[in-house]
DNA sequence: TGTACATCAGTGAACGCGCGTTCACTGATGTAC
DNA sequence: TGTACATCAGTGAACGCGCGTTCACTGATGTAC
């Protein structure tokens, strides 16, 4: 699973290997990829060059480990939360509403580790095949949910539309977090946010 | 204008500014911005790299002349293509289908040198400024043209909802460009898009 | 339980590299008389 | 028109810096008998 670290075989550099990546993630976080430089890293985690290169082949490994971690967490968001069980009873309606609702809370609460990726994308195989994946992931346990109220959609393909929906409401909020509060001269307030992209959406799949 | 450019005397010096910047935009659009360092635009434009500074004060200064160049080439763009005079006679419906095929293709047919500044957007201030100004320009002029049909548009607050859908187009399209052709899979051709795009802010809208 | 030794873990100075930038210099152009 | 000189333009070696990475070393842990 944790293919590109070698193995910590004690508790003492399990531990090590954690201050690492708690170190690099909030970095990561507060300050994007240039501010992740390994120098950093061991200065923040109060480590050592030589035992960040006991764990990781190169600074590309630990990329590697933080981007297949966001992605694995994300997925597993996208399956507990997209659960059709959750939502019986509800109107289909209610479940655009919620999954909207849902999506700009995740990316307005802190912005993703996943954007500071970015950068990498065009470059690096790896990260491109484990964004798909991602991406594929919860386009699936969306379309799984959504499908249930097939006849509620009145949209001529719905699952073309499924997918569409989903592009266009990360695409949305994830420039709204690389434009960092300034879009249109103001930022928009979430709610006002949920509200329209939920109308659009309702209107574009053609919810009854 | 130019204001960070120290502004050439000799017809021999404007030829290696232009040099200079010929380059720097090819690299930028073919690498991008991680490419872009003054040896290589020194050598891909074959001048010097104190001819280079000669011109500029820094590595800062080309950037952001090439992204106040952009800028204003955008903006010129959507003055133009947005003049309501050229859709007299045109129904509101067109109108949309025109703007949305055009962007599409403004995205699509080469990336944008836009997207190549998007990793400097969080750091600078000029660049922010500039982009934000690009943006407001952009949806002053589609709004004018759209607001002439005002009537046609049953969104109850058609100024909000103009202002969304351009989010929403430059957005998709934005981040269609980045994943460079792997979304979900299948990178969606252009056809496709804009019909998809088009129903949805459509419908949104509220057209007729 | 105690001891010897192999392996694992951690340290931080040092290296090579490419970057942005400077600078001493040569050559081209414009200006004054 | 010709000459002298100031200014503009162009060159490329060299500098300092921070990066990713290596390496010789010390200390901690596990294992064998």
């Amino acid at each position: 699973m944790l293919r590109w670290v070698n193995a910590p075989l004690q508790a003492r550099s399990e531990k090590t290997l954690g201050k690492i990546l708690d170190a690099a993630e909030k970095i990561l976080l507060e300050e994007g990829l240039d501010a992740l430089t390994v120098p950093r890293v061991v200065k923040e985690s109060k480590t050592s060059t030589g035992s960040f290169y006991a764990r990781f082949d190169d600074k590309m490994s630990l990329l590697s480990m933080l981007h297949e971690r966001a992605c694995a967490q994300t997925i597993a968001t996208a399956e507990a939360g997209f659960d059709p069980a959750l939502f019986e009873g509800q109107s289909t309606r209610e479940i655009v509403e919620t999954f909207v609702a849902f999506a700009v809370k995740l990316f307005g609460a802190r912005r993703s580790i996943m954007n500071s990726f970015s950068a990498a994308f065009g470059t690096d195989k790896g990260f491109a095949d484990r964004r798909t994946k991602t991406a594929v992931a919860i386009g699936q346990n969306l379309m799984k949910l959504l499908l249930t109220r097939r006849k509620d959609l009145r949209h001529p393909d719905p699952q073309r539309a499924i997918a569409m929906s989903l592009r266009v409401v990360t695409a949305t909020l994830e420039q709204r977090n690389g434009l960092q509060r300034n879009a249109l001269g103001v930022r928009v307030a979430d709610d006002l946010l949920i509200e329209e992209l939920g109308r659009m959406i309702l209107g574009y799949l053609g919810v009854k």
